[in-house]
DNA sequence: TCGTTGATCAACTTGTCGGTTGATTACCTC
DNA sequence: GAGGTAATCAACCGACAAGTTGATCAACGA
């Protein structure tokens, strides 16, 4: 996954109105209208919001007659736990090993004192 | 995880900077100095990197005399790619179960037509 | 064909973010 | 205590993002 496109779609996370769209698209596709209904703020910007997300690649759209469904595209979000499972693996491999150099030091220890 | 936290921690990774100084942590500790190094913004413009990232509970802070050392925090990590795979899961579940109903209708089909 | 509905476009306001420069704090060493 | 180094604070600037209102486009139904 390149840059700008992590760029994209961690920015396009990182509003509570857009994960509340990806959490409603994980149930099932919905139009733009069905995705406003339980908001405050106006369609527009809704619809912004939709096209964020779009934008990032985390959801595709379709044509049905004047409707235009959302659709959740999982294969965006595992790419995005892909990239932190890289680095949270790495930092709990690096941890373990700590762990074991000052389990070495302290049995060192021990047997110096006896 | 609550919702704000969420916010700051996909906002705090939506910076190329701040997921370059993530990744480097991955592999050690380090210090403000340290991280600025590769880039050729301002050591300041580092230090507030860090703060954010630390805010979102990404990374964590120590003290060694006059260094401040910071470290990975990969629960945080693991938080993050928890609330992701909540949703690809439930959406991959619904694909499935969406292609079980469309092969059962071609099945029906061929019936049919038999 | 005309009114309605789903959805977007355009322009604007407001607030936040990433970056800079300059000054300051805190700690270490001599 | 003086000087040097790690790091932050404060004030400022330009760019961008979220939201609004008003107008527009495109497809459907009577």
């Amino acid at each position: 996954m390149r840059d700008d496109a992590l760029d994209a779609a961690f920015s396009a996370l990182a509003d509570p109105a857009r994960r509340a769209i990806v959490a409603r698209l994980s149930r099932s596709s919905a139009t733009v209208n069905e995705l406003a209904e339980p908001f405050t703020i106006t369609k527009q910007a809704v619809s912004k919001h939709i096209q964020v997300l779009e934008q990032a690649g985390l959801i595709t759209r379709t044509r049905d007659g004047q409707r235009r469904p959302c659709h959740l595209d999982p294969a965006a979000l595992e790419a995005l736990t892909g990239w932190i499972d890289t680095y949270r693996l790495e930092a709990e491999r690096q941890y373990r090993r700590l762990d074991g150099v000052l389990a070495t030091l302290k049995d060192q220890h021990s047997k110096d004192q006896s």
